[in-house]
DNA sequence: TCCCCATAAATGTCAGACAATTAAATCGTG
DNA sequence: CACGATTTAATTGTCTGACATTTATGGGGA
């Protein structure tokens, strides 16, 4: 029996956490393990992978990085697969997203554009399924972001809060992640931008007309004043960009 | 001095390996450590977080598992921030996106609704930005579909090879990896639907008009053409579900 | 019957050691 | 002096064994 041995090729010669972690997530993507099974204990783990529990609990620490399963100290306790709840899957892609823009010198306008591009595509659904609760959030939002003498951190926080009240007026919660974590992950970047007070009444002026559209059911609206809040947005981030180069060349000189 | 212990409310009392991870996550993603930076050794961190190796290998692991850092052995080894490339991101998304659809019962149609919404999001930028290379890779897919006796997941693989070339139009890198993962999560739930003969000549004549259009740059034609697809797919999973059910109740007769 | 406590099972943590890997320093030789 | 082989040191990967901590369970006593 020549092949028992480990393909060289095929398993990547990884670190045995690694390749114990891999096969244990396969064993709970594939079905083989559902929601709230319990694991094997750290012991049996080590025993039937051959491998000592240190090496076994860095696998199961990767596992839990992912929120594949969660673990329980004490008797009856050990490690389960998790039910993923959306609050997590939230953070899981918010901290992608974040990693992704920031690490990896994704331009303000290519990140902002999708943004939009998804943000629009909701729109029909949100037209169709908006309930009562979501206009009076939007309205509430647009109320705080009216107020003189808010900090841009305050106006951003009210800006997301708006458009994700627009967003779960989908009533698809599947949806509402994608998009959160799209914003999410664009906040560092957004953090960047100083809005001046005339943009902010532009940018308010639009989020009256979103609300008014989405009451009236008006997708195609909808759709085109996301799509001049986007072009506000992109040249309020060209001008902060512009004034800071202005002033590193400035200072350089 | 009474308040030297750890704070019982603020800090969680978590796991040391899982507090040590997040303080060095937090040190990532705020921009204290950029891409490329140096971690101290697992020994030196041990010393400053005040526990054993183990422990810290633990907080590593985790770290490593979200793809933050990159681990490498010998001299001059050690763990460093990982720049997060768009194959990995793709693949953390594809997990988490997976994990929640399938072990959260959402059921086929929300899944869809939401896949569909956000490609029709990027339509307008396809349409815009499309190269000739986009149309070639939709065609060369659409030939595939349309050979006869081809199995199911082959039929399901050149289907997602089109809308990915579909998206990928948009030349925005960070659209692009919000549809894979939404279109890759849904797998699962996708590899539960069979597609009779008569379906698969509907979906193939959507999507050589799909095509035209998008040569056409006629973004608003595109947008009712992938709303007709999303309505043929619903139909399609309706039309596999009852056939299920019938079988199952006739089982269970 | 009800409460308290011992017990057992499991994860969490520690200490020390050795193996494996890799880059850099050292040495030897032409 | 130059260049290649060898040694060395630093670092991660893994193992062993032990102890601490938490928690469900069951038994004993009031």
């Amino acid at each position: 029996m020549p092949d028992n041995s480990k393909s060289q090729q095929k398993t990547a010669e990884k670190d045995l956490s690694a390749q114990i972690a891999q096969a244990i997530r396969d064993a709970i993507l594939s079905g083989d393990l559902v929601a709230d099974d319990r694991l094997p204990s750290e012991a049996e783990l080590s025993d039937t992978y051959g491998v000592s529990r240190p090496t076994v609990r860095e696998a199961l620490k990767r596992l839990a990085a992912q929120s594949l399963i969660r673990t329980k100290r004490g008797a009856s306790g050990g490690a389960f697969v998790h039910r993923l709840s959306y609050p997590e899957a939230y953070g899981q892609l918010a901290t992608t997203a974040t990693l992704l823009l920031s690490l990896n010198e994704v331009d303000f306008a290519t990140a902002c554009r999708a943004r939009f591009a998804l943000e629009r595509g909701c729109a029909p659904l949100s037209a169709q399924n908006r309930d009562v609760d979501h206009l009076a959030a939007m309205r509430a939002e647009i109320t705080r972001q009216s107020q003189p003498g808010l900090s841009d951190e305050a106006f951003c926080a009210s800006d997301v809060a708006f458009h994700r009240a627009l967003v779960d007026g989908a009533s698809n919660p599947v949806l509402s992640w994608h998009l959160a974590g799209a914003v999410e992950g664009m906040q560092p970047l957004m953090n960047m931008i100083t809005f001046r007070n005339r943009d902010r009444a532009e940018i308010v002026a639009l989020h009256i007309r979103i609300t008014d559209a989405l009451e009236a059911r008006d997708a195609a609206l909808i759709d085109q004043l996301l799509n001049a809040l986007c072009t506000v947005t992109l040249r309020q981030a060209e001008a902060t960009e512009s004034l800071h180069a202005q002033k590193n060349s400035g200072a350089r000189i």
